[in-house]
RNA sequence: GGGCCGUUAGCUCAGUCGGUAGAGCAACUGGCUUUUAACCAGUGGGUCGCAGGUUCGAGUCCUGCACGGCUCACCA
């Protein structure tokens, strides 16, 4: 920790403190209040009336401005949600406190016990008859006006950011509002909550590269999960008929705007539901979460305003494509079936492709610059490439084509599902395939789960299952453009990379 | 990993053409018994991210590095 003239001063203050009898860092306060319950019970109560009431309270916070004038003074508190000022006299108070007061600094914990009562600014106070010291804020808090806008401080310093910025606490109180809708939406349709491991020795479910680490007394390599997928799918064979998990995920790539490597996913499965009970089940889950939320079914996010209202707009990957194709000529849907014609579109759009790439990467690919960044409104994709989804069932029509949707929201994957593929030979088959690929040097593709298989072989019903980024929800609803704005404490480099600083490596 | 931008007092930010390092808030001293971005008078506070280089002289120009932001690539 630095030391500066700051820190020096206040922990001569400190020590003053301790030297008029009060405690340093005493343990609790007994409190009648929070600031907030106050501001919130008589924030509107006219001056005559409280006075009348006579309402006295013992109320704790933390200090954000103190005017001290000569032999009176006010301190402006705080906790965290609402502000309260207190009112001092010299001559209502016993000295040890009125000399206490003078040791305070900006950030210091304080209780005040008094009667409430209203200035002749009208301003709600409590005219303090005890004043107690409660802990010593040795580093200054950030500009009370200003608050604290260096970004990197603010990410690696969430504690200081939160004081100082109340638009950042609120984004994480919604966060949590949303977290609680979603759970109440689920448990109020009969699903279970479950918790499966975030330890796997096999890292599948999902096409992406996990983080590796080591147990030691089984001497054996465990993954961070990349999804909890095939344990979910377990319980459904289980007997479960209705599963959500809301927990991390983690990802061992690229950081970006939309991407932490821990992020929170929720997935959730129904027994005898298909995709396409998932997409109305899914326009009832966001537009409830949002009607609990938000203000209205319509929100602005960035530059553009998004409407959550029903039904939402569904395409085939196709005729996305087609739809949202930069120049006046697009494909027809039919030369975007074969690879031949998928070749020739993404030609004329200068896309290049590595050469082992099949029909369905390349689709994918097309899919993705052309139309995924104009989705703005809810839309729903439907109609993925077989290759693209190994766990996915294939289409009654047609075996290129899988039960699969994904939703976007503001030019974002917001979500993810399929009709689940529940045979245990044509899984074992698509895990080859991936097997292939990553043979190939695609170290992504997803590794086989021999005992996922056994556990579809005991007979998984006909199920439909879904994943929601709830960093990216919470994203859209918040309006922050940033993942690390809705994440408390973003993944960031080290800040001192001493060699002593870091652990020890493991042998 | 590439490109562009940023890093100056505790916080928020200025700093012109290369010529003694600036402001507001915060802090310190004094004054002030209903203030509210309190006010009045005064004072102190800098490894200009780090390391080199050019120059009589570098916050400013050049090179490298660190950290961060945006973006592209990668990646659901």
């Amino acid at each position: 920790m630095e030391e500066n003239e700051y820190t020096q001063q206040r922990r001569r203050n400190l020590a003053d403190i301790a030297a008029l009898g009060f405690p340093s860092y005493p343990a609790g306060y007994r409190r009648t209040h929070s600031v907030s319950q106050i501001v919130t019970a008589y924030g509107a109560y006219p001056g005559d009336e409280l006075e009348a009431a006579a309402v006295t309270v013992r109320v704790p916070g933390r200090i954000q401005a103190i005017n001290l004038m000569g032999k009176a003074a006010f301190i402006r508190f705080t906790d965290g949600a609402a502000m309260l000022q207190a009112y001092l006299r010299k001559n209502d108070l016993p000295e040890q406190e009125w000399l206490l007061l003078k040791r305070l600094d900006l950030g210091d914990f304080i209780g005040v016990a008094g009667r409430l009562f209203r200035t002749k600014t009208g301003e709600l106070s409590v005219h303090v008859e005890q004043l107690t010291f409660l802990t010593k804020a040795i580093i200054p808090p950030p500009d009370k006006h200003y608050g604290l806008h260096d970004i990197e401080l603010r990410y690696r310093r969430r504690y200081a950011d939160l004081i100082a910025n109340c638009d950042v606490r609120a984004v994480f109180v919604k966060r949590a509002q949303i977290i609680q809708a979603i759970r109440r939406f689920f448990d109020a349709r009969g699903y279970l909550e479950v918790e499966t491991p975030m330890l796997h020795p096999i890292a599948s479910g999902a096409t992406a590269r996990p983080f590796v680490t080591h147990h030691n007394a089984l001497d054996m390599p465990l993954y961070a999960r990349i999804a909890p997928e095939l344990y979910l799918k377990r319980l459904i064979v289980g007997g479960f008929e209705k599963v959500y998990e809301i927990n991390r995920n983690f990802r061992n790539e690229g950081l970006s705007t939309r991407h932490n490597p821990e992020f929170t996913m929720l997935e959730f499965y129904e027994a005898y539901a298909t995709y396409e009970d998932l997409m109305t089940l899914t326009e009832e889950l966001l537009t409830e979460v949002v009607a609990q939320t938000c203000a209205s079914d319509t929100i602005t996010y960035g530059e553009v305003t998004i409407s959550f209202a029903r039904p939402w707009r569904r395409l085939t990957m196709q005729e996305a494509i087609v739809a949202h194709w930069p120049t006046a000529d697009p494909p027809t849907i039919a030369e975007l079936d074969d690879l031949a014609g998928v070749n020739r579109a993404l030609e004329r759009l200068k896309l290049p492709m590595a050469p082992h790439l099949g029909y369905g990467q390349r689709l994918g690919e097309l899919f993705e610059h052309v139309a995924e960044p104009n989705l703005i409104q809810p839309t729903f994709i439907t109609r993925f490439p077989t290759e693209l989804s190994p766990l996915a069932r294939h289409a009654d029509d047609n075996p290129n084509f899988v039960d699969r949707f994904e939703l976007f929201i503001g030019g974002m994957e917001c979500a993810n599902a399929f009709t689940e593929l529940n045979d245990p030979d044509e899984q074992r088959r698509r895990f080859e395939q991936q097997l292939a690929e990553r043979a190939r040097g695609d170290d992504e593709a997803m590794p086989l789960d021999e005992d996922f298989i056994r556990a579809l072989a005991y007979g998984m019903p006909p199920t439909a299952g879904e994943g929601v980024g709830i960093d990216r929800l919470v994203m859209l609803l918040t309006n922050q453009r940033s993942i690390r704005d809705v994440i408390l404490f973003p993944h960031l480099r080290p800040e001192n990379a001493t060699p002593e600083a870091l652990p020890a490596t493991a042998p």
